[in-house]
RNA sequence: GGAGAGAUGGCUGAGUUGGUCGAAGGCGCUCGCCUGGAAAGCGAGUAGAUGGGGCAAAACCUCGUCUCGUGGGUUCGAAUCCCACUCUCUCCGCCA
C-alpha cells in the first residue's frame, strides 16, 4: 500500500506507476474522494470540537438548570448532525481504502521499462547446458519411467495439477528440502521457521495477495483460512503491528512450506510435469530490513538463492524484470531462471524481490530508527530458495543418464546415504 | 463443543457509582545533574493516527479530531453502561 500523502502530494508518479505496471486503477476517483473527505472531516470536527467544549460545561455545571437543558437540546442536534456526516465519511473512507489497496507500488528507478517478459533484462548467467548424446526426456517421463512419479494416481486422488512422489522421488523431494533450509541456516545466516500453511485474511492483505488476487488463493469454505500460496505470507506477517529494535534488523528468517494456488487462468500451459501445480513445496527466504539497506539485501538474497543453483550444479541465469513484469507488491524483482533441456529454455525456478515499505506499511510493520525517535516501515524482502518441485524437475533433464537413470549432485548424495544416483525402481508396485 | 476470566501506551499495570482520563504507578528509553568513568541516586521528558495553520521543506511548533481488542447502541458527554463479534488464558470434553 502506497501512502496516501504520498499519493495526495505526488500523483503523477503513482500515475506512472499504474502505467508501467499496467494496473487498473482509479487514481483521479481516489484524488476526488480524498478531496471530498477532508472537506466533510473538516465540518465534522469543528462540530465534534463545540460538542465537546459545551459537554465539559454541563459537565462542571452539575446542576439542571434551564439553560442546560436547553444546551442539551442543542447538542443532541449537533450530535445528530455528526452521526451523519460520519456515516458519510464511513463510506468515503471504504471507497478510498478499495482503491489504495490496488494501487501498485513503485518501482524501482533500476527498473527497465517494458510491457511483458520479452522486455526483461538478463542480468548475469551461470554454467552451460548440458549436451547429450542423445535424446534428453522431460522429467514427467524420466519420472513415471524411474517409478518414482505418479500423475495418473495423483489424478486419482486429488485432480489434475497434482503430484505424487514415490520412493526415491520422495526422498528426493526431502533431501533438498534438507539440503536449502541446512545451507541457508547454516551457511547465509538465516533463520528457520516453520509457519502455520493456513492463515486470516489480514494476513493474505498484508502481504498483498487480498483483495486483489482472491481468485488464485484456495479459501476454506465457512472460515477465514486461506491455504498460503507461499510461505511469504506467514512469515512476512510474523512481525505485523510490531515495532522491531532498529539494533534487531536485518532479520533474515527462512521458511520451508507447501505452497497452494489455484493458478485460476492458466488453463492449458504446463499442463504436464512439476512446473505448475495446485501444491508444491517451497524454501521461501523473508528479510525485514532497514530502509537504506534494502537496496544491498536484494542483492545479498538473490546470491543466497543462486548459490542453491550453483551447488547443485543446475545452470540458470538471472533476469531483472521490467516494469510490466514486475509484479503488483514488487519495487524490484530478480528472478532466477534454471535450464530445462526439455524444453530447450530456461524456466523460473525462484523470484526474489524488494517490496521496500509496501508490505509494510499495509502490515503495519515498524521499527524505532533510535530510542525516541518515530517508528518507521521496514522494507520487506522475500524469494524463494528455491522452489523445490522445479528444481526436482532440473536436476532430472539435466543429470539424465543415457540408460535413463538420474546422476546425484553430489551436495545431495549424504542426503541419499551415499548414493550417486537413481535408477529404476519398477513401474507402480507401491508394495515396497 | 461446555463453563469461567480477561483484552488499556514500547512493556507492565491502575482506572467500571459515566464528566476535571489519552489515561496513575512501575519498567524501559532520551536529555540533564552527579562521577576520573560507570553503577546507584536526583530532575525533566517519553503513545499512535489524522485534518488545518506556521516552515521552502524535513525535523519541529501550534490549534483540533479520532483511538483504551473490533463493530454497533444508550447519553449533552463512554476506557467506564448495553448488545454482537474476535482473540487470549484457565478448567472440562474431544483429538494426532
Amino acid at each position: 500500500m502506497l501512502d496516501l500523502k504520498f499519493v495526495r502530494e505526488h500523483p503523477e508518479k503513482v500515475r506512472e506507476a499504474i502505467m508501467q505496471k499496467n494496473e487498473p486503477a482509479d487514481l483521479d476517483r481516489l484524488l476526488d474522494l480524498d478531496q471530498e473527505r477532508r472537506n466533510l472531516l473538516q465540518q465534522a470536527e469543528e462540530l465534534k470540537q463545540m460538542r465537546n467544549r459545551v459537554s465539559k460545561e454541563i459537565g462542571l455545571a452539575k446542576e439542571d438548570r434551564p439553560a442546560m437543558q436547553r444546551k442539551k437540546e442543542e447538542m443532541r442536534q449537533v450530535s445528530g448532525k455528526i452521526k451523519e456526516l460520519d456515516e458519510e465519511l464511513r463510506r468515503l473512507d471504504g471507497g478510498m481504502e478499495q482503491i489504495l489497496l490496488r494501487l501498485p507500488n513503485i518501482p524501482d528507478p533500476a527498473v527497465p521499462p517494458g510491457r511483458d517478459e520479452a522486455d526483461n533484462r538478463e542480468v548475469r548467467a551461470w554454467g552451460r547446458p548440458p549436451e547429450f548424446t542423445f535424446v534428453p526426456q522431460p522429467h514427467w517421463d524420466l519420472g513415471e519411467t524411474l517409478g518414482i512419479l505418479d500423475f495418473p494416481r495423483a489424478g486419482k486422488i486429488a485432480g489434475s495439477r497434482f503430484t505424487l512422489y514415490r520412493g526415491d522421488g520422495a526422498r528426493l523431494e526431502r533431501a533438498l528440502i534438507n539440503f536449502m533450509l541446512d545451507l541457508h541456516t547454516g551457511k547465509h545466516g538465516y533463520c528457520e521457521i516453520f509457519p502455520p500453511f493456513l492463515v486470516n485474511s489480514s494476513s493474505m492483505t498484508g502481504t498483498g495477495q487480498l483483495p486483489k488476487f482472491a481468485e488464485d488463493a484456495f479459501k476454506i469454505e465457512g472460515a477465514d483460512y486461506y491455504l498460503i500460496p507461499t510461505a511469504e505470507v506467514p512469515v512476512t506477517n510474523l512481525h505485523r503491528d510490531e515495532i522491531l529494535d532498529a539494533a534487531d534488523l536485518p532479520r533474515r528468517y527462512v521458511a520451508y512450506s507447501a505452497c497452494f494456488r489455484s493458478e485460476a487462468g492458466a488453463h492449458g500451459r504446463d499442463t504436464r510435469g512439476l512446473i505448475r501445480q495446485h501444491q508444491f513445496n517451497k524454501v521461501e527466504l523473508v528479510k525485514f530490513v532497514l530502509p537504506e539497506n534494502s537496496s544491498d539485501e536484494l542483492e545479498s538474497l538473490t546470491r543466497d538463492a543462486e548459490k542453491v543453483l550453483q551447488l547443485l550444479g543446475l545452470p540458470y541465469r538471472v533476469m531483472l524484470m521490467c516494469g510490466g513484469d514486475l509484479g503488483f507488491a514488487a519495487a524490484k524483482k530478480y528472478d532466477l531462471e534454471v535450464w530445462l533441456p526439455s524444453a530447450g529454455t530456461y524456466r523460473e525456478i525462484s523470484s526474489c524481490s524488494n517490496f521496500t515499505d509496501f508490505q509494510a506499511r499495509r502490515a503495519g510493520i515498524r521499527y524505532r530508527p533510535a530510542p525516541g525517535r518515530k517508528a518507521q516501515f521496514v522494507h520487506t524482502l522475500n524469494g524463494s530458495g528455491v522452489a523445490v518441485g522445479r528444481t526436482v524437475a532440473a536436476i532430472l533433464e539435466n543429470y539424465q543418464q543415457d540408460d535413463g537413470s538420474v546422476v546425484l549432485p553430489e551436495v545431495l548424495r549424504p542426503y541419499f546415504g551415499g548414493r550417486d544416483r537413481i535408477a529404476s525402481q519398477g513401474d507402480g508396485d507401491f508394495g515396497r
